[in-house]
DNA sequence: AGCCGATATGCAATTGTTTGCATAAATTTC
DNA sequence: GAAATTTATGCAAACAATTGCATATCGGCT
């Protein structure tokens, strides 16, 4: 119930094909939601139907119209609602705590802890890159970004998160194996 | 995929009918994967079926029969290989994120992330009890309980980076306030 | 005796998401 | 000039998960 809202979200910074959201939807809203272009499309089309957003065709001669969406006042009010009615807990899924729960074979769960680790520190310091380059001055910040800000932080929390649990895993399996 | 895992694991530890799964996923194994009764009894269904689960059924006169369900040898063989397959990168899906990244409406965003520090302060200190109730000293941890342990861990890091997020975001809230 | 919560199982419908496939022009690279 | 990549859209099938409904007994409480 919400890929609708992060669209949403997206076209109301700027208008875009649904190209330019599944692209989008790969990168930067992608880090928080993240969906295919097959999802992206079906649910534009399930959007405009509502009147939530409008697009505007271009005629492109033998292939398919190339659409450009945008939001409408009534996606606009949806928006305004969905940000008002409280954020349903996050349903934890995790199956790497599942498969540490297991403990089925310590040498593999110390190779998936390697590649998380190795994974989370990629995005950890693409995070911080970010940070420095959009947001050097933390007490400056444009009232329009505060909010691009915050999610970038909890990008960056999360992510450290992560790599405290992967290194504390692998020291433990390493601990153990003297 | 991996609900199946959950199960063959909650089973490896110990025996039980589709209802005592569903308690768990309720509790215990359910604060790294939630799952309901419902899809609980039909993916046990399914994995009966599979050969991965054996069930005794108790006679119940009028009711249907109780089955207490057991993981079979091919069961536990899935689990390995499940194991010993990497683990694909949990998709990050937060509601949270997408409504700060629109930043509509701060006074709503503020109720949300007051709720959430709540809910994961919460968490945390349940988890911190269990820490110290079950594993007061870390170099003492008995082998079969490893696992449970840096899960456990697991949680624990993660809900601290929640909590560092909620304040930052309500910190942030506060002082643009004035 | 009656009500409530716990125990115990499940079907059906719907919604959400992924995966595989298909098409076709424009642009960049070798 | 050929080949690969990017731009751009979409259908269909399968799988995963949620929500609503239904049933029925047992034990404890009032």
């Amino acid at each position: 119930m919400a890929i609708e809202h992060a669209i949403l979200v997206s076209l109301s910074e700027k208008s875009a094909t649904g190209y330019d959201l599944a692209r989008r939807f790969d990168a930067s809203i992608g880090h928080f939601w993240r969906a295919t272009h097959q999802q992206i499309y079906k649910v534009l089309a399930r959007m405009d139907e509502q009147g939530w957003v409008k697009s505007e065709a271009t005629k492109r001669g033998g292939r398919l119209d190339k659409k450009t969406y945008s939001i409408t006042d009534p996606g606009a009010k949806e928006l305004l609602r969905w940000t008002q009615s409280p954020s349903s807990p996050e349903v934890m899924r995790s199956d790497f705590a599942v498969k540490l729960r297991g403990f089925v074979d310590s040498d593999s769960i110390r190779e998936d802890a390697t590649t998380r680790l190795e994974s989370y520190r990629e995005m950890l310091a693409f995070y911080e890159e970010s940070e420095r380059k959009f947001y050097p001055d933390p007490a400056k910040i444009k009232d329009s970004a505060r909010g691009a800000y915050l999610a970038l932080r909890g990008g960056i929390l999360l992510a450290q998160g992560n790599i405290a649990w992967c290194e504390e895993v692998l020291a433990e399996l390493n601990s153990e194996r003297r």
